[in-house]
DNA sequence: GCATAAATACCGGGTTCCCGGTATTGATTC
DNA sequence: GAATCAATACCGGGAACCCGGTATTTATGC
């Protein structure tokens, strides 16, 4: 293989951290991620505070974070927040050996991507890995049942805010480019009536500028 | 049940129309969605352009759209532009009796949130259209396999843009509610560099302000 | 070596946004 | 009927944004 053909195959591969206090499992999966051709696995950790010590010198965080949720020292579930600190646009993938509701609910709302159970085949965890990168929230069949009955009852986060049905119609709008005086056409309302539901809604999910407010409404599915 | 009740049930209740042309399918499956209750489907159409005419005189969107791919008239997958032109918050979901890769992904292309084969089961529509409801994307596993296969090789939508990597980082920071003061600092670079970068995405996703380049670049996943 | 593209940097001026207020109406709730 | 909330509306000033330029350096490609 050249060397153009090879720099060609790493740009092209997902790169990807395994965070696991169980030695031989980094081991073996890195293995066999590396085996894939579309993922390289570049380092692994074994523990929260190694792997976040080294993406906070480190300016080159990899696309994809396998991060087990029982480990000795941090939480998986409380270094997740860090992680999305330090690199917002790193997809974290939970790997659980239980699977306690809370936790998933508790992961997924601080920001992890997706949530699989350790015992997954390898080739399972890949296909995550590019589901993940793709935008989708790979979760195993076993939790996402699970998830989805227990989710459904009560009110998910959406509604934490309280946005009104003007508000999120607002948003809408402005998601789409408009700028006040534009929306205030469209909704047939003065344009310092806009103004007052952005100022509102500012205060409601807790932004101060138009661009966090329509990327919080998007990522948080409230419009 | 008590009148207070009733009403407290219709609105947790995630709202559903079906886009089919066959008509019993249609009606098998609306009665199989309003046995569940998390579930109402308000009507059905049996061609895409009646479905798109009673969204455009009706203020009332449901939230999910199951549509079928394959109908006489107007398409399924050339139907789901306009639908998301007119209810930009309305979540589709594909049906369909076949499999070309290409039609999947125009489909998610075009703003459709899933893709189910009408072979599923009930069962399994209802928890697809949870999960799209909850901003997962519910593909039949089938369906995911060949799509993930199809698309890993080639570049993803996201690259159509060409936005490099510190543009797609400039977004990025600014869709964390940071202005390009903030960013430059972050990035160590000047205030003017940080602007140049944002009128140069601007032109690279034909936007014209912050709110519609977070919205699209979150959207289309390309940050 | 020359074209192309990315990343960097600067300027000026018009527009829009952001934020601090205040205030009225109508519907719901207690 | 008082309180609360959503939706409506207005004002003013300072900050940030948008857009039209121009320009240099470095790296990549042919």
């Amino acid at each position: 293989m050249s060397t153009q053909e090879d720099i060609q195959e790493k740009k092209k591969r997902i790169s990807v951290w395994i965070v696991d206090d169980n030695k031989s499992f980094c081991v073996v999966l890195s293995e066999a991620l590396n085996r894939s051709n579309s993922i390289t696995c570049d380092r692994y950790f074994h523990s929260s505070r190694q792997a976040i010590e080294f993406l906070e010198t480190n300016n080159h965080p990899p696309q994809v974070i396998l991060l087990d949720i029982k480990m000795p020292g941090t939480k998986g579930v409380d270094a997740i927040e860090s992680i999305k600190r330090i690199a917002p646009s790193t997809n974290i993938i939970m790997l659980t050996s239980y699977d306690f509701d809370t936790d998933i609910r508790t992961s997924l709302k601080r920001g992890a991507s997706g949530y699989l159970l350790k015992s997954s085949q390898p080739m399972d965890i890949i296909r995550a890995i590019q589901t993940v990168q793709k935008g989708g929230t790979p979760l195993d069949p076993m939790i996402t049942q699970r998830m989805t009955d227990a989710f459904i009852a009560e009110n998910p986060e959406s509604d934490a805010y309280n946005l009104s049905a003007r508000e999120r119609e607002v948003i809408r709008w402005i998601s789409q480019g408009m700028n006040s005086a534009e929306v205030a056409q469209q909704l047939s309302i003065t344009y310092n009536t806009v103004e007052t539901h952005i100022k509102n809604i500012f205060h409601k999910l807790n932004v101060s500028n138009r661009h966090a407010m329509v990327a919080k409404a998007i990522k948080e599915r409230l419009i």
